[in-house]
DNA sequence: GCAAAAGTGTTTGGATTACACCCATGC
DNA sequence: GCATGGGTGTAATCCAAACACTTTTGC
């Protein structure tokens, strides 16, 4: 006699959300954008956007909606980071949250608080203030998880302009790493990463143009095909 | 006036469950142990070993918690893999499910079936056949994730016996990189991960007996402090 | 002695590092 | 011309791959 074992409505007492981690890069630092909650709990708190997941809605869906309620993007690739499930992380009663990330160019929308928010701001990853709920601890940890997506997969082109300097990727990469590289040597490291250079140089700077670059997604798809080939930031 | 966007009751109607992927490693493969359900829905079904969290209950707790019941395992470390909330993926309602894994030396303990399965058993990675809810899926991410520990951190130690020979970790290499390597070059390779040679040799093989080695976790404690030190494998 | 796997040394080519130097633009 | 960053070449060094060879055990 097959018997089940979830019967218990007691079980099915519990609520889900999303918080998106939305990272971008301007003025050589990597920050992510922050909402200041205009509702209970933790009103007036910096925090990271999110939102309970609507009942016939699964995880990324809820992500993309998230994502496009607050900035208008649409079809931005999110990744999936950490899951937190303490039970005293919400005031209201059981809610486990899904972490999940995007990486956007910051100059491809305007952003503008929503009727949940009262303030939106990007701030730079180290100098995040008290969040509401457990939301420094998220981001720190998806922070972690960034980073190493940044240097194992293509992702790091999602934060530049479609075409940036490689100063520009530099400089991410420098600040994704905590390190400092001489220049001349990056450019050897990064001779693996397909790109495409322009015939078009950077405007309005007070020193000698840059060249600009984009990622050939075209024939990072065919490298990718060789098994030999990986892709290493 | 702050206003609370949570007070619909029915946000509060869905559950959800950690599933537990433990992995070993014997017969120069990785494996998987499953148990086979005892219980509807998915009843005779091969699946994951997994539970409901309960009310009070952290994440971390509830998977130390499953792991426990099902090996009597304890102290184990254990890894957040990914999380599951596809709305279809269970039949009883809305359950979403955090998958968690660990490491565990297979002669550390013996399986037998609990209450609520009725047959269990280790199953190399490549020869899972088809299993309860999303559980197959489940199964391939999270052994994704595994490949990327192993080879960032000393988690190897995790599924070896506490001594081991240079071949047994160099076999356990070479199955999750999906590569073949030369010995020779293997001993280079593994040259700065800190591991402590025995005065004691293999039993009952009929060639030359190797050397014993285990891992010195004092000795990477400590070189870990150094910030140019990295765990590579 | 033979089979089988343990264990080590050498050579080579490619990648990483440090460093030096030249180039183009604005003012 | 000079300040500022863009852009490139070279030599030294480190590291990984290929391969050959010696050693120790059981039978």
């Amino acid at each position: 006699m097959p018997m089940y074992r979830i019967n218990f409505s007691e079980f099915f007492t519990s609520a889900f959300s999303v918080d998106c981690i939305i990272f971008g890069f301007s003025d050589s630092k990597i920050k992510a954008l922050l909402i200041k909650r205009a509702m209970e709990p933790f009103n007036h708190f910096w925090a990271v956007p999110g939102d309970l997941v609507y009942p016939k809605e699964d995880l990324p869906e809820a992500a993309e909606r998230i994502l496009y309620e607050l900035t208008g993007l649409k079809g931005i690739q999110m990744h999936q980071s950490q899951s937190f499930g303490n039970p005293e992380r919400h005031p209201q009663g059981r809610v486990i949250t899904v972490a999940y990330f995007a990486l956007i160019k910051i100059d491809d929308f305007k952003i503008e608080a929503s009727s949940w928010a009262e303030d939106i701001k990007w701030m730079a990853i180290d100098e995040i203030p008290a969040l509401a709920f457990d939301h420094n601890h998220i981001i720190k940890s998806t922070y972690e998880m960034l980073k190493i997506k940044l240097a194992n997969e293509p992702v790091v082109f999602d934060m530049l302009p479609k075409r940036f300097t490689l100063n520009q990727l530099q400089q991410l990469y420098e600040y994704a790493s905590a390190t400092e590289m001489d220049k001349a040597n990056f450019r050897k490291k990064i001779k693996n990463i397909p790109l495409k250079a322009h015939n078009e140089k950077q405007q309005n700077v007070k020193h000698r143009p840059a060249k600009l670059f984009s990622f050939d997604s075209k024939k990072y798809i065919s490298l990718s095909k060789d098994l030999n080939y990986r892709f290493k930031l």
